[in-house]
DNA sequence: CTGTTAGCGCGTTCAG
DNA sequence: CTGAACGCGCTAACAG
């Protein structure tokens, strides 16, 4: 058993053929007989030839691959993603690396230069919370590489691809609902102010209140950075200082699902005296249906989208050029419970 | 802006210097004055070199990169253990290339295939529902290229590097557990037994069975594909045909939240009068909790360990060979309800 | 339709 | 300590 894989030389060497025929047919070009191919995929498959890519890759200078960055991949929402985003891409022929920033800026930078050195084809990101200034991702733009932000964007490039949800319109429709179950004193969990995503959501929660007579009252905001035991604390906070609240709306799942949390320790009957709606990203579980209307987006329709877009931009680079667009999915407001209020 | 970027040939021009110093001194070498690999650094950022991993790649013959292979990315068990795995890797200087078979093996041959292609350094898997035989991963033994199986594995490569859990003993301890509870008729939803871990799961049902003098009924047992809906069918086909079935053990957690969603809909107190453990992989829902014991097993330690083996054996393949090892991990028996039960 | 030539960008000899 | 030269495996360009 020889150690190294044979090479197209060595198949042309054994065909008494030139190597470039050999690479021809391999690639199924339509300059080569249809009968040198057979025997050359034949010869092929009997010495175990395997294509090496990195050569392939260097020659034409692409890498076939996608790089992908995403906070976390354990979350839902980023793991369906990723789903979504292997599927486009694996029919479209191209690998992916994925990495998670750990929602941090160092790390994310340190990504995106090994991403570079990899010389992807292509870049589909979804920030980490600390990234408020897109500086590290420059390179991309300036070498005309393209680039597709998905879910979290930055600010700062708004003339990037970026495939996203409606955050302002869900937010509004999320505390309408709110409000036409009866509720007026609505508090809103919200991120960093630094994400767009955030920024938006906080501003359909006050047009939506605004467009019902309510004022808007800024002690009701609390922003953290969203984790299940920011959604406890705050729901504590809320409830200890004024009792009156009676609707949270959280810019997220898991803060929602902390709030929930502090309110059945305290012997709450939430469906009653207190709604809910959150972002949803996880799969909700049963025990919090009652209370817990989402907005929901699908992850692997996102990453599936975001996907196909940065296909189109990788393979009109070099003919059309880039073209730049944002493409907003809907997203959908589930009312739990209500199947359980009918049986 | 020029198009192309910068090669250790031009940040050598324009120091007047050869390229290999260049290399030598951007690989750190020990054979280069501090003072020209300051000058060359300093070179090299004023261009914006960017190495390109690529040609370093082909010329060492080696892609610095790991292959990982599991069933359904947006599973959390495999989301968790992927997660595992970008930490270890990261932290080790490799990239990760993410591969999803969705449970089939012609799309798991094509992955492998690509990997070999892409010279893939080593290669992490858990195989696919369908992957009875390992003749696809027969190239890594041959050529010496280190592989480690982890959770799923594949029976007739006995010798192969393996990260799992102890089946037969967790099922074991899970039955006995049903068992002190009073449970005497206890069904097991098994999966295909082509896969070692059902196969396992199912020997240590029946030992715990034998061990407290219970008679195995095969009736009793339902093998499906354990997805949720599995989980619903078998529960409804048990209770309809024999009611006296007070225990379920199931192989995996979807299949046992499909049987419990079954009960509840039957108006079944599941605490009461049915016992139900299932292998945990999913955050289980609280409206569960109070019914479902599971075997925990920790995907993002799983992967963890399973990719640093690899690096291991990656690392040592050069000098003192692979050295072929399974490891097992530690599972734990949880008991949901229980502080509920007390609070 | 096929052969020849010349690199892609880097790392690694071997000299000096 | 540094320079010159070669080649990793493949493919683009140009011949024929």
């Amino acid at each position: 058993m020889k150690k190294g894989n044979p090479t197209i030389h060595e198949i042309a060497r054994a065909l008494n053929i030139n190597s470039s025929t050999v690479s021809r047919a391999l690639n199924d070009s339509s300059r080569v007989t249809q009968k040198t191919k057979e025997k050359v995929l034949a010869k092929a498959k009997e010495l175990g030839y395997q294509r090496n890519l990195l050569a392939s890759n260097l020659r034409r200078s692409r890498s076939n691959t996608i790089g992908v960055v995403v906070p976390r991949i354990s979350r839902h929402f980023f793991s369906s993603t990723i789903a979504g985003i292997e599927e486009a891409a694996f029919s479209a022929g191209f690998n992916v690396i994925i990495c998670q920033s750990l929602e941090a800026l160092d790390r994310e930078q340190r990504i995106v230069k090994n991403l570079i050195a990899n010389r992807v084809d292509g870049i589909l990101i979804s920030v980490s919370m600390e990234t408020t200034n897109s500086k590290h991702l420059e390179y991309f733009r300036d070498n005309g590489i393209p680039l597709v932000f998905f879910d979290r964007h930055c600010a700062d490039m708004p003339d990037a691809s970026k495939v996203l949800i409606d955050d302002r319109q869900a937010a509004y429709d999320a505390v309408t609902h709110l409000i036409g179950k009866g509720c007026r004193k609505i508090a809103h969990f919200s991120g960093p102010q630094e994400l767009r995503i955030y920024k938006n959501r906080l501003k359909g929660y006050k047009e939506a209140l605004r467009d019902n007579q309510i004022t808007y009252n800024p002690k009701l905001v609390l922003t953290s950075k969203l984790m299940e035991a920011d959604g406890y604390a705050s729901a504590q906070k809320l409830l200890e200082s004024s009792k009156d609240v009676d609707g949270i709306f959280a810019a997220n799942d898991v803060s929602a699902i902390g709030a929930i949390k502090y309110l059945k320790k305290q012997g709450k009957q939430i469906p009653e005296d207190m709604a809910i709606v959150g972002f949803s990203n996880e799969p909700i579980s049963e025990a919090i249906e009652p209370s817990l209307t989402t907005i929901d987006q699908s992850g692997f329709e996102i990453g599936k989208i975001a996907c196909d877009l940065l296909v189109d931009n990788i393979r009109s680079r070099e003919s059309t050029g880039i073209h730049n667009k944002t493409i907003f999915i809907d997203t959908t407001l589930i009312e739990r419970g209500s199947t359980q209020k009918n049986g």
